[in-house]
DNA sequence: ATTATATATAAGTGAATGCTTATATAAGGA
DNA sequence: TCCTTATATAAGCATTCACTTATATATAAT
């Protein structure tokens, strides 16, 4: 991997609520509203965090009708393979409000 | 691993420049004086850098005389091990000031 | 003791970061 | 169409960061 490649990786998990998200996603997908509950920071907040870990490569995100999901993706780098293996799933965060049940997130597990 | 410990490793080695210390590091220790060519930055902001490094618990010092030898620690947390497996070494970094062959860096490899 | 060398710390500065509130965009339902 | 809901973007602000230069500390040599 370039140095500066792991260097915007590094840069984008290098943050305690990001760590967070990661955790959250780690079970599976996670909308946004979600998020916000978990963190205890305003919206917009969650949304600059999570478009950090989108440019990074590290999460993608998927449409729901007016909501939107966001999970890890599946081809981590090396580097990534390794820091998520060492970040522990947060399972209070899956999905408590209508929206998760919608698009089918039933058959994650 | 606490997501505090995460934080902090993460943030510690979240720099171009201290990815670079480390890629130097991985061919065994170096003294600041060669980081400083190696890096293009002043002295100063050598040690910054090698601090942090330090308070995070990836690097540790030796000294010899006048000179300052810095390593990576040789128990590394399980995160760090997968961080620094990513990290190509430097070899252009390795000790070519006198400094080095004092107090008996030969026996490296 | 004085001087020189290697490194660390202090202080200052501009840029980046993470938050906030306000607003824009997009989709769904009345 | 109009209103509501979910998310994204914009703008502003306080804090942190990474650098600089200047100075302090520590060791070695004269």
């Amino acid at each position: 991997m370039e140095n500066t490649l792991i260097e915007k990786q590094l840069k984008a998990v290098a943050d305690l609520n990001r760590i967070k998200l990661l955790a959250c996603m780690k079970n599976g997908e996670v909308c946004v509203c979600d998020f916000v509950d978990v963190l205890g920071i305003s919206q917009p907040a969650v949304s600059q965090h999570l478009k950090k870990l989108k440019e990074a490569g590290i999460i993608t995100e998927r449409k729901v009708g007016t909501w939107k999901h966001y999970r890890l993706v599946e081809e981590q780098t090396p580097l990534m393979k390794g820091i998520l293996q060492q970040i522990q799933p947060l399972t209070k965060c899956n999905c408590v409000t209508d929206c998760c049940h919608v698009g089918g997130n039933e058959d994650e597990e």
